[in-house]
DNA sequence: GTGGTCTAGACCACT
DNA sequence: GTGGTCTAGACCACA
């Protein structure tokens, strides 16, 4: 498995595994039931600490998109549910706030981010209904 | 002035305060020219310490947004000109693809993420002309 | 007196005012012996605190740019006789370096730097014979 | 590594420390994907507060001649790109300016600047190519 | 181990 | 009064 890593970016590498990952299984480029490379293996490919990409599985495995079957490996869930967690809905709110505010210091107009947005749904899009409730 | 700060957010205080500074701005609560309070004044009303303050002034100052006369005070900025920063820009892009995974994950269709787009420009829209420059 | 002020320059204005007021006698707008505007004059043509003014006018006279006659005012010194003083020269040089790396940063060669000197030199040039000890 | 630093100087130590790294950088005694001493180390080597030292590497890091990786520590970036930011080059002309008149006073003439500027240059020279653009 | 953040408290220059 | 600098010491996330 090949990601894109930035050792530059500040978001720390294994929010960027995570991240990617949950890309992946959106792109069906992962699906359900999948096996995941060890970590080992993942560090090894990725040139990482096997520590960060260890904390990246927990936390897949935390929001239940991933799981381990000890001895076997780690694999993408079978359903992910998508919930509808208030919280977590809550700074997702708090985040496109600032979305919007940063955009405006940047000259970038509400057209533009929902372009933006569109572009963005359309790449993942089609075939992530294994997430999406609609 | 009152700003709502969480110790507890990741996000660094000095970073939430530059954040709700610009929103102000936005806002037009914080007009072209205004004073702002002096940094011991404003560590004082948020409970946090002078340096929280001072490093969240420095970080707007740098950004052009405001501007400090020595020995008398920080002000906003005259004219606030949005610069079209490439690297920022392709940071925004990368958030919002990563917002647009997230919403995945949580449930919330492209649409929804389009009104709120909307909703949060709306509330800071029409009297930002100082900023914007369409 | 005008001069040209900016209170967002990291200089203090007071600095500013001796720059300034120094180069006025180098291009011989001010001659030997003319007398210069009060503090309060001054002060108040420049929209300036009268300490500031005053604190400019110490510290040219600690120069031995202008002088002070009780109760008639303060004027530009007869003979202004350049004195090499060992340390400030040194403290030049340490700047020029510093200019010359800052440069190098900028994209900036040696050659326009030459030029810019040059450029300057002129502006100023001809007629600063009685500072000038060649 | 080993700098030059005067607590009794005008200029503040972190800005100091700057204006070293840039030099050495400069002389390629510090070259690209080089790694900088830590904050600890060399606040301890330098005998000054990791702080002064941290802030010192911060605005390095802004003005792109380092970066830092988390966790990892601090290096040389591995391309420094002269950028002609309009508003230092007059910053830097002023300077420029304001150092003639200075000079005048001190009894300095053009050609002995020009000779300077031309030392200093040669010092750092010939091997600074990855940061001149000629 | 690394750098980043925050606090507390001191001193200084500028206006 | 203002902001800027520096120190000391603490805690945290990341790798």
């Amino acid at each position: 498995m090949i990601l894109n890593l930035d050792p530059r970016s500040n978001t720390p590498i294994w929010e960027q595994v995570v991240h990617q990952i949950k890309e992946l299984i959106l792109k069906e480029i992962l699906q359900p039931e999948d096996k995941l490379p060890s970590v080992r293996e993942l560090s090894g490919t990725l040139l990482i600490n096997p520590n960060t990409v260890s904390k990246a599985y927990q936390e897949l495995e935390r929001q239940g998109i991933i799981e381990t079957l000890r001895g076997k490996g780690t694999f993408v869930s079978a359903s992910i549910t998508p919930r509808a967690d208030e919280q977590k809905i809550a700074e997702m709110k708090q985040q496109i706030k600032q979305l919007v505010i940063d955009a405006s210091y940047l000259g970038i107009d509400q057209q533009t981010l929902t372009l933006w947005i569109k572009k963005f749904s359309d790449e993942l899009g089609g075939h992530n209904d294994h997430v999406k409730n609609d």
